[in-house]
DNA sequence: CCCGGAATTA
DNA sequence: TAATTCCGGG
């Protein structure tokens, strides 16, 4: 059993900018939990962390619908936890219970009929990451529907939009906002149903939103006309696909923003809405979401077909199978 | 495989 | 608090 520990350097290496170029995953989405206070890494962190390389290609990827991924390698990333937690002993079997935990936590939850495929739930995921977001913006957040049914749990977080994502994952980033030396402390749980209350309001609401386009520009590049948060499914890059043609159609439109424009200049459009992430930011092409565009609510496949897999998936050419060659189905 | 309860741990 | 470990049940 090797259990380095020491790979803990290795993994969260820094200088990310520098060879992620164009769809680095900004370090604080899923830092936060990990830096301070030294706190250690969540589960969630470390597969999103996987889900980013492409050298964990043939062992867990991005697959189907926003934020959807299945472990192709089950062993391997238990594997690969179990180094990371000094855990010699992780097998899927754990790691899957500490996954259903997540369930109820709505940080996951799971694409039913699909072996080893889960889903992200953004919401939530930017919630814990992006917990100090001036949502309030100095203005009253309608806290919602206040105490929640006895569960405790929210209604139903809404899903964020990409675009709101992007505005989060793009936007001005706290580099060290003055202030606030403690770089993220616990909230008070309170808070947190605050802001989880707040984003129903906070997806469409934000349409509108501004971000900050000169983030782009800190990456020396434009980056790759893929999803607009940059590391969405499909990492670009080396991926020839088949007809250069997505499965647009598995993705409404909700899922395939029509690629924000990169402001050349400074496009002055003060934002309407009360709603501020720390520093009002010019608008880009505040293009207004749908509505109802996208509801929680998995469909995933149309439960009897379902053929075996993804069909609009790019051919997933196996070339040199790693170390191992697990390929069960 | 997937689900969660229960006890335990860092 | 966030798993880890063990495990009976579907």
């Amino acid at each position: 059993m090797d259990c380095s520990c020491v790979s803990d350097l290795l993994l969260t290496s820094p200088v990310p900018a520098l060879w992620t170029p164009g769809f680095a995953f900004p370090d604080w989405a899923y830092k936060p939990e990990s830096s301070p206070g030294s706190r250690q890494i969540q589960l969630w962190h470390f597969i999103l962390e996987l889900l980013r390389k492409e050298e964990y290609r043939e062992v867990i990827a991005w697959q189907g619908d926003y934020g959807e991924f299945v472990i192709k390698d089950p062993d391997e990333v238990a594997r690969l936890w179990g180094v990371r937690k000094c855990k010699p002993h992780m097998n899927y079997d754990k790691l899957s219970r500490a996954l259903r935990y997540y369930y109820n936590k709505r940080i996951l939850h799971k694409t039913k009929g699909k072996r080893f495929t889960y889903k992200f739930n953004f919401s939530k995921v930017v919630l814990v990451n992006y917990p100090l977001l001036d949502v309030a913006g100095g203005a009253p957040l309608l806290l919602a529907p206040g105490p929640f049914p006895g569960g405790g749990h929210g209604p139903d977080c809404a899903p964020l939009t990409p675009e709101t994502l992007q505005s989060l994952f793009c936007g001005p980033r706290p580099a060290d906002p003055p202030g606030r030396p403690p770089l993220f402390e616990r909230q008070p749980e309170a808070e947190k149903l605050r802001l989880e209350a707040a984003m129903p309001f906070l997806g469409p609401g934000l349409s509108g939103y501004s971000k900050a386009p000169a983030l782009l520009g800190a990456y020396g590049r434009p980056p790759v006309p893929e999803y607009p948060w940059g590391w969405g499914p499909y990492v670009p890059g080396a991926l020839p696909l088949p007809g250069s043609k997505l499965p647009a159609a598995l993705y409404p439109p909700p899922f395939y923003p029509p690629l924000p424009p990169p402001p050349p200049g400074p496009a002055a459009a003060p934002v309407s809405g009360p709603v501020s992430v720390s520093g009002p930011g010019p608008e880009p092409s505040g293009r207004p979401l749908e509505p109802g565009s996208d509801s929680e609510l998995e469909v995933t496949d149309g439960g009897g077909s379902s053929s075996g897999d993804e069909a609009g998936s790019p051919p997933p050419p196996p070339p040199a199978a790693r170390g191992k060659g697990p390929v069960r189905s």
